[in-house]
Formats: structure tokens, sequence, C-alpha cells
DNA sequence: GCACCACCAG
DNA sequence: CTGGTGGTGC
């Protein structure tokens, strides 16, 4: 029986936080490591360094901005970076892979605005792909874990200062709604499941949020029952968040524990 | 009899050098600085910085390029910002004061561009100006300093490899002219004079040049006949243009003293 | 190569 | 506030 450890950050630029990025894994040394908002072309990821730790690389990046990662330091098959879906392949946001029988998505879910907007809009769009993506390619009934930063904080005990949160981006029922459509087709909430007292917030805004912990709740590690019944922990990382120098992400990243 | 230091320094950006220019000014403690290319706004020049080193600091500052400034450790008056000269007064690169009976002018002289190009007649209009200025304002026999950042290499000497520099700019002889006129008014090359064999190179090209002190003597301490006779050594200071971080500026100080 | 700017995205 | 981009200036 082993036991690994799967890690999801979103990164906010791979490149900006690269030296951070390597003393992390040096400490924590995740088995598998999903990374959001890499904004790098897939010709500009550090594969060598990352290699030199350990992982093999798979990435869908793109030119400025989104962009994600999965970093494996176990054997992998059946990679994807293209859904079909147009919302979802328009932009560089989603890649999955098959490790240790085991189907790793890895997402990064549209932030959005103000409702009504454009951007509002491409990120219903978005999951409502997303969940008919999931129905049609995969089952809750295989070892599946969907991870990345979601956008959505679900609950009032997900965001700091709820009253603050009205019709605000990342809490509004839509978005909600759609998270949690995600999540009745048939994975659970890891985190909150397991931690049902505890915030858990992953995002604080730049500035002095993070010394006051006003935080969100919006990075997910969620997975089918088959496999978080052998989910042992899962907990965010501060460690890469509480630091000034060099300049964090404005996420801190999700690890769970889990054997195989 | 007392024992003066003076500095010019292009510093390319005050802000982006702050912490180099505050390190070096605690080794060096020039009583006189003089700064081109500052690159800020006078209400963000770092004054309460360098007052905590014992500077009083003039400015004539712009957004996002040129720049000039003087600090100094001695009481001084007769600001000039202003010459009425058009092209002078276009841009922030002139800034003079009166120093124990000595005029300091510091001035940030165009880079200027190929022959026949807008900035190359800019170069030689400001030049043509500044001869204008001098003449109706000052007299050779005063105490008088020109310093700064003159964007011209006089002679071969100054230069690192006079044969890659044919018509290049700094170095064509409609420039080695304009800076010619001016010290022939009444003016000495005060480094030069004192150091007839070594190039003194004030400038390199970012990247590899200056490891193999491929540069340029651009930058000048240049005096009247009546203060010159009271230097005692003038010297091009490497230590802030040699390191790797903080990251330097393109250029490196001048440095003089003289006695009163 | 490395400052600045304006703009876009979070 | 902090990333990216593309442009300019040297």
């Amino acid at each position: 029986m082993q036991e690994l450890k799967l890690a999801t950050y979103n990164v906010n630029s791979v490149r900006a936080r690269k030296e951070l990025l390597l003393s992390w894994l040096e400490r924590e040394a995740p088995d598998i490591l999903c990374l959001q908002e890499t904004k790098v072309l897939d010709v500009d990821f550090p594969f060598e360094e990352l290699r030199k730790l350990g992982y093999e690389c798979f990435t869908n990046g793109q030119k400025g901005y989104n962009g994600v990662a999965i970093c494996t330091k176990l054997l992998s098959s059946k990679l994807i970076t293209k859904t079909n879906f147009k919302t979802i392949d328009a932009q560089s946001r989603f890649i999955a892979i098959n490790i240790s029988d085991i189907w790793v998505l890895n997402c990064y879910f549209p932030h959005g605005d103000v409702r009504g907007s454009d951007k509002f809009n491409f990120k219903l769009s978005f999951y409502e792909e997303f969940m008919q993506f999931l129905e049609e390619n995969f089952s809750p009934d295989l070892n599946l874990l969907l991870v990345g930063d979601m956008n959505v904080a679900l609950e009032d005990i997900d965001v700091y200062d709820p009253s603050l949160f009205v019709d605000a981006v990342c809490t509004m029922p839509e978005e909600r709604g759609a998270l949690k459509k995600i999540i009745d087709w048939g994975l659970v909430d890891t985190f909150r499941t397991l931690n049902s007292s505890e915030p858990g917030y992953t995002w604080w805004e730049y500035g002095a949020a993070i010394w006051k912990n006003e935080g969100l709740r919006i990075d997910y590690i969620l997975a089918t029952d088959s496999i978080f019944k052998n989910f042992t922990k899962v907990w965010v990382d501060l460690w890469p968040r509480r630091r000034r120098s060099p300049k964090p992400s404005d996420h801190a990243p999700v690890i769970a524990k889990f054997t195989l």
C-alpha cells in the first residue's frame, strides 16, 4: 500500500514563481502537482528545473495568461489537452492525465465578472460545457480527481466576511450553482468533508489581506467516492503564501494524501 | 584648506537604483553628487532617504525618462533649472547650483541617433544652445564645473574599439566637435588631463560588455582653470557597475577630489 | 539588456 | 497589488 500526495496550486506565473515553487517542491515533494495560471507558452515552461526534482511535466500553455500543467513523479498515460468543447478549448485552461489508474483533471475555471458581463457569461458557459464534458467522457464510478482553481467559494464558510460578498464575483448563486452541479455529478469536496469547521481559504487579495486572513476558498480537490475513501488528509499549505520574498502567488496550494 | 569630493553618476532610474545608490553613498560619501537619468517626477524623488545621509537635494525631473538632480552636503544658493533656451528646456536635462562660490552645472546631454535623424539634430541644437547659454551667463574666469553625461566619446582612447565606431552615435565628428567647442570655451577635461593613458570608460552596454571592459567614456567632469588647479584626483568608480545585484546602472560614477 | 509607459487580467 | 503584453528610449 502506497501513500500519494497530490497538490494543486495556482502559481500566478510559473516564471515569476519559479524560485519559490522549486524551494516549496523540495520541502513538500508532492507526487502529483497541478498548476494553474502558469502564464507561459509551453516552450517557456521550466521543464528542466522540474525534471531535476523528479517531475515529468505536461503543459497546456498560452501567451500572457491562463495556462495549466500537470507534473508527476509517477508514470502517466492518456494526456488530454483538448476537449472539443468550444468554450473550454477557447483558452488554455484544462489538462488531464491518467496516473496509476486515476484520472487527474486539472482546470483553471474562468474568474468571471459582474452579472451579465461577457466574462460572467463565459464562466457560466464554461461550467455548463465542463458538466457535459464530464458526463460524456467519464463516470463517477472511476477513480477521478478534479482539481484546480474553480473561482467559486461554495458556501458562506468559504468566505471571510459573507456580508461583503453579496452578488460579488465567486459567490453569486449562479456561480455556486454551477460548481454544485459538477459536484452533484458524483464528486466529494474533499477539503470541506474532512475539515468541517476550518475555513480553508486558498486565496487572499494581494496586500494586507493575508495578514488579516481575509480570504476565500476557491481552489479545490474534488474526488469520486472510489478514490475519496482512500483519502487520509487534505489541507491548505500556507507556507508559500505567507512570505514577503520571493513574492508569493495570491493563492496557496491545497494538498491531499491518499493511499493507493 | 578643505578637501571636497564631487561625483557625477548617470543612475538610469533613481527608483530602480535606490538601494545601490544609498549603499554606494555610505561608502563613498561625496560632498556633492550630480545625478542624471533619474527618471522620476520631482515628487517621487527619494529626498528623505538622501537627507538621512546628509544630503539636500535639488531636482529637475519629468515623467518616465531624463531627469537630473544635485545633492549636496554643503550649503548652496542660486538654483537654476530653467535656461530660457528652447531645446535645453524642452526636457528635464539641466540643473545648476552655486556651492561655496563654485558653479556646479549638471547636464544630461541628448543621446542622439543616426546622422540626419530628428534626435541627432536635437542633440546638435542642444549643444549649440548650451554653448550660447554658457557664453551669455558665465565666464571661464569663474569657479565652474560642468559635469554629467555628455553622450560623446571625445577621442579614440575614449572608445574600446574605434574601428567599430565609425559614424556611430557618440563618436561622430559633429558630436565630438560640439563637445570640443564647449571645452574650448574655457574648460579642462579633468579626467583625461590627469590620466593620459587610462581609458576611463564610464559606460558599458548592458550584458557582457562590462566583463570584457568594452566601454566608452561619455561622462565628464569639466572644470575652469581656476578650480582645476586645485584638483588632486579624478577617477571612475567601478564598484557600483561591477555587480550583479542589485542590478546596476549601465554607467559608472566619475569622482573628483579638489581643495577649496 | 533594462529602465520607463499604457494597457489588460486577476 | 502584481502578474502579463507591446511600445519607446538609450
